[in-house]
DNA sequence: TTGATTTAGTGGTATATGCCACTATTAATG
DNA sequence: CATTAATAGTGGCATATACCACTAAATCAA
């Protein structure tokens, strides 16, 4: 069996990034979990609670993330009254969306816990590791591989 | 506003791994997607090529993966033909897995496209940093972050 | 051997995410 | 101004992924 001798999916640079994603999601998601958010609940707050009032588009842009995927993120959130939305005045196809008072204070609560997390994570790999890793994630984010489109 | 002053999540090593994530899974997908399959897809089929009749379990620890998730993902693999699974006679427990005549071609076909996909992924990042990038990604996979479980 | 415990998976439910088709608005153009 | 084109979101559908409760099977213990 040649199979014994393939390499892993360790040079598959997708394949180890979704299974450290898999693995440190759910390390976050434990540490969060006191406060019935998930990780990526918490970082969507945050993201809304550090921008002024933010367009879906805008959202979905500094998070990479599909405008419709994203709207699908938001409405666990606006279920629970964490957030809320309105059109934007001047022009009505935009929708902007902001905390309400109750979801400031649920990402008081959750960000306690990610300090939590994340301190415990620099810990253990290393600030200068830590820094470097998100140095090198943000700048595989900012790639363009625009791919023929042949428009 | 002291918000403007607030930091980005680029400090929250989660969010940079699942942002990073998505960005590249939607090119890793992008190029697999003539062969139909989704890069998890291709990955998956790769990763019980490479095993001998793996059982699930051993395939969701090795992609630190949940097991029900697994089983889930697995389904449409199975529906499309491209998978098989056989319960092990020593232990009825156990369900193993393997790819089916029609998965070992697709996967072939996948392969090919990945490489593309790697290739020039490589290409953009540079080889050397690629490599760094996915030692790191598999030393905080193998992080033990063992909480408190207070059993 | 029988009863308690651990192990391996399944199914249900919920969130995460993406693509596509479609609608509503706004902008651009002749 | 009326058409056409571009922009912003929605909803449906599909996969990705997790947790929980539950079942079946094997193991351990008394």
């Amino acid at each position: 069996m040649s199979k014994e001798a393939l390499p892993g999916l360790s040079l598959c640079n997708n394949a180890m990034l979704r299974r450290a994603t898999r693995k440190i999601g759910q390390y976050y998601d434990d540490v969060l979990a006191p406060s019935g958010l998930k990780a990526t609940q918490q970082g969507l707050l945050y993201q809304i609670h550090i921008s002024n009032e933010p367009a879906m588009g805008a959202i979905a842009s500094a998070l990479i993330m599909d405008l419709s995927a994203l709207g699908h993120t938001l409405k666990p959130l606006i279920r629970d009254g964490y957030v809320e939305t309105f059109a934007d005045p001047s022009d009505r196809r935009i929708k902007r969306v902001r905390l309400t008072p109750r979801g400031l204070v649920k990402l008081d609560e959750a960000m306690k816990l990610w300090q939590v997390a994340q301190q415990r994570f620099e810990d253990m790999v290393g600030k200068e590791k830590a820094a470097k890793l998100r140095a090198a994630l943000d700048d595989i984010s900012a790639l363009d591989f625009d791919l023929p489109p042949a428009s």
